[in-house]
DNA sequence: ATAGTTAGCGTATTTTTTACGCTAACTATT
DNA sequence: AATAGTTAGCGTAAAAAATACGCTAACTAT
């Protein structure tokens, strides 16, 4: 067993579901195959895996190919190695998931304009590949990790009112929370920080914006503390 | 893009953890190489994925090889990527974790004697490719997993105490819990069903033995039930 | 000036978690 | 047969966390 040729090797892609948030709905970014297998049909961004470059790498390349912008958030969903699930042959889909805010990027002109989309995750299209699966288990694994882990500050502008934060939360988790006590657990949990700064302009009482203090949840971290939605 | 092979394949292994528990002590059972790389050093058994099975029929089929024994709990735990993790080129590692209870098999005799053995998770040997990091991995995630989700029954006896079950959770949790409050918390929690019997012969009160009630836990998840230690 | 709206603070109630006392039931010893 | 030693099982009080919801403040639009 010296040699590593005498087993048969598989393809690996890598491929990655980018979450976004525009302050309504949750989606993701889409890729319109234009090469066979399914062409033509929604795909989740993805490329086979350089053979010098770590996995994390190549996520990170393909988000950044795609989207423009680095995501504060890259994490390992799964890996998905059916036999059948790609008809050229045996290839695994190490696959990924980002959170990125959508408004501080645009989606690349020229000849991508209309192979690249956001879909809400409530109206996903038939996709090809497994990809159905991927996505399913990003939106599970989002929500599982969104409970106990702070990683929806990813997904908004660095300052925001605790109503946009708890919109946000409402719409990965899909729940209604109460505001006031929405309000009293964030602000118990210091880890938001006032900027002292209120966001005039709309019809009614200005909010005050607050930041995420990184800081602060990773001294709480050490100390043993756990996010909780 | 018509073609796989006009992309570089790397190697594809399988490789499992396998936990087990002999009453007293939370153990991994490992290998110790024969060949190179790493001849001589304890390893997680694995091997080359098959081009015709599925990733988890192949951690089974490492797992079945390795204890003679099916395990209740086989879950994908991570892909590990480095490109330099293995001297002989590159080497991904899609890593598995099982749970099983060693009581029900036997070290396999023979060749393989001297070549397996379970090592208590605190005292753990330095081990062959990135071996370490997999187990650091895998025990993070049992430990997350156990508070939410009751897979310490697949180490334990069909027949079991309360306060085995507690000896359990606190060996994989390193916490000390409350006797009667954890005696509680099972009785309410709907999933554990007494059998009727108890265990006699030790030298004080004989306690009642129950059993994991899958099919009251299932129905309990169908309907929003969360496990909670 | 006033109406409409969301923000922010507070408080009472319910539920969950924690701490810990007491008796029961078994075995081993005398 | 009685008694001591041990863990099992049940209960209760106190503390903490989660929930429900009222009230006033501060902004914009009319």
């Amino acid at each position: 067993m010296h040699t590593l040729s005498a087993y048969p090797q598989p393809s690996v892609t890598v491929d990655c579901v980018i979450f976004g948030y525009d302050g309504k709905q949750l989606s993701v970014l889409l890729l319109n195959r234009k090469e066979e297998p399914y062409a033509g049909m929604w795909t989740i961004p993805g490329g086979f895996l350089y053979l010098d470059e770590t996995l994390e790498a190549s996520a990170d390349r393909i988000l950044t190919t795609k989207t423009g912008i680095a995501s504060l958030f890259l994490e390992q969903l799964f890996t998905f190695g059916k036999p059948d699930r790609d008809p050229r042959g045996r290839v695994l889909s190490v696959a990924y998931y980002a959170l990125i805010n959508p408004e501080r990027f645009e989606l690349s002109a020229g000849n991508m304009a209309n192979d690249v989309n956001w879909f809400p995750i409530g109206q996903l299209p038939e996709l090809g590949f497994d990809h159905n699966d991927v996505l399913k288990t990003a939106i599970q694994r989002l929500q599982a990790k969104a409970t106990y882990q702070p990683i929806g500050f990813e997904l908004l502008n660095p300052q925001f009112t605790i109503s946009e934060l708890q919109d946000l939360y409402e719409c990965i988790l899909d729940v209604k929370l109460d505001r006031r006590n929405f309000h009293k657990k964030m602000m118990a949990s210091g880890i938001v920080r006032p900027t002292g700064q209120k966001r005039l302009g709309e019809k009614n009482r200005a909010p005050e914006l607050f930041e995420f203090d990184r800081e602060q949840y990773n001294e709480l971290v050490k100390s043993g503390f756990q996010f909780k939605i």
